[in-house]
DNA sequence: AAAATCATCCCTCTTTCGAGGGGATACAGG
DNA sequence: CCTGTATCCCCTCGAAAGAGGGATGATTTT
């Protein structure tokens, strides 16, 4: 492990003590150095094109624009852009969009440094890291079915208050069609009501509050 | 401003990630000093013992017992305790029972340095430090009326997708009761239905999921 | 002592929810 | 071409939800 070219990473995170944190640890590796700091995700896709680092530490709650869209516009720009998503709860579905959008890794923030500093070395050379927490909140998804965008439209409304009927006008459908995604909503996500169906959907990271 | 004693603070929070930011913040400042990291809230009232320290720097949610709670045990056995409450989001709710449990200071995690580092010195200094934001959202919260203890109950039980009739017989109640509870949340939080309610109380750190 | 608040119970009535069926169209992938 | 899926529409019906009213005992505050 010759002192050739450092590993050069942009962090991107909305609280400033996370990138401070980050940038803490980044540098107690000699081989790593944090080249820019991103607030959100607009500047985190900015950055990068300025930038163009060898990874970058993105959390995926941000403002502007959100770390997985994030990732799906540097890695559509950079096919080759090496992504390692850090956050800190985050339901199975915000993983799996993550890791379709692009990133090569998932962690979540109380990760010790130990467990962090080999991440973005597998990342970085090219290689998939999921932590275990995380991996096993994938793997228990399979067992649920995916929402249509359409369902996940009226999942929104709902968590609005929105009455069916209200929710007919909204999408410019009829009260019957609201009432059908409502029916394939509780069936897919195995619950009760419309109420369960909402708090569900929030720990899951389908809808955001 | 000599070289006396150094400002001692203790530092809880679940994420390791933010225990090196903070540390590594609080280092730049030559008259404070880190003394002990917590990892939750258990450590952080039995570190509090310990350590003695000047201020601690506590998040409001941890694993095992949350921030407020821990403020509340760490006051009740010293009540010259400073506490500076350090969080990401969190409702009104949430701030005004921090500072009703025995903070003196309540700043967001986005916060910058030459932001937090006042803060800190405000709240040793025995003042009372409330970020902007942070007061904005106790100010609107004066409009809104308190949910009781059993109003809160009913409303975790709907969160979980429970009718009206199941929620009479958890807490033992008719369901005339249960449905009274209802209609004076429903009131109070000035919503539609309970699915808005549920999602307006978790916004406002009310119940959480 | 009076006023307010909490928690409880009761009854009625209209609207909404959610389960159960039945279909139609369009579009993608095999 | 056919199967699957997403989106849409329609109808019925019993069970809940939510708004409206009224009432009681206990505790706390004023």
């Amino acid at each position: 492990m010759k002192k050739d070219k450092p590993l050069r990473i942009l962090v991107a995170d909305d609280h400033y003590i996370v990138r401070i944190g980050l940038v803490a640890l980044v540098n107690t590796e000699p081989d790593m150095e944090v080249v820019a700091e991103a607030a959100d995700g607009v500047q985190a896709v900015d950055f990068f094109e300025k930038f163009q680092p060898d990874l970058v530490l993105m959390d995926s709650r941000m403002p502007m624009k959100n770390g997985i869209e994030a990732v799906r516009e540097i890695r559509k720009k950079n096919p080759a852009a090496r992504v390692l998503m850090l956050t800190a709860y985050d339901g199975d579905h915000d993983i799996a969009r993550a890791l379709a959008a692009g990133a090569q890794g998932y962690v979540l923030k109380n990760s010790t440094g130990d467990r962090l500093i080999p991440a973005i070395r597998a990342v970085a050379g090219g290689h998939t890291w999921l932590s275990q927490d995380v991996a096993g909140r994938l793997a228990s998804r399979k067992s649920f079915e995916q929402l249509t965008p359409r369902e996940v439209q009226v999942l929104n409304e709902m968590a609005k208050g929105r009455s069916n009927k209200e929710i007919a006008e909204a999408l410019k459908i009829t009260e019957y069609t609201a009432k059908d995604h409502l029916k394939s909503i509780l069936a897919k996500l195995r619950v009760a009501d419309r109420t369960e169906a909402v708090t569900v959907a929030i720990q899951r990271g389908i809808i955001q509050l």
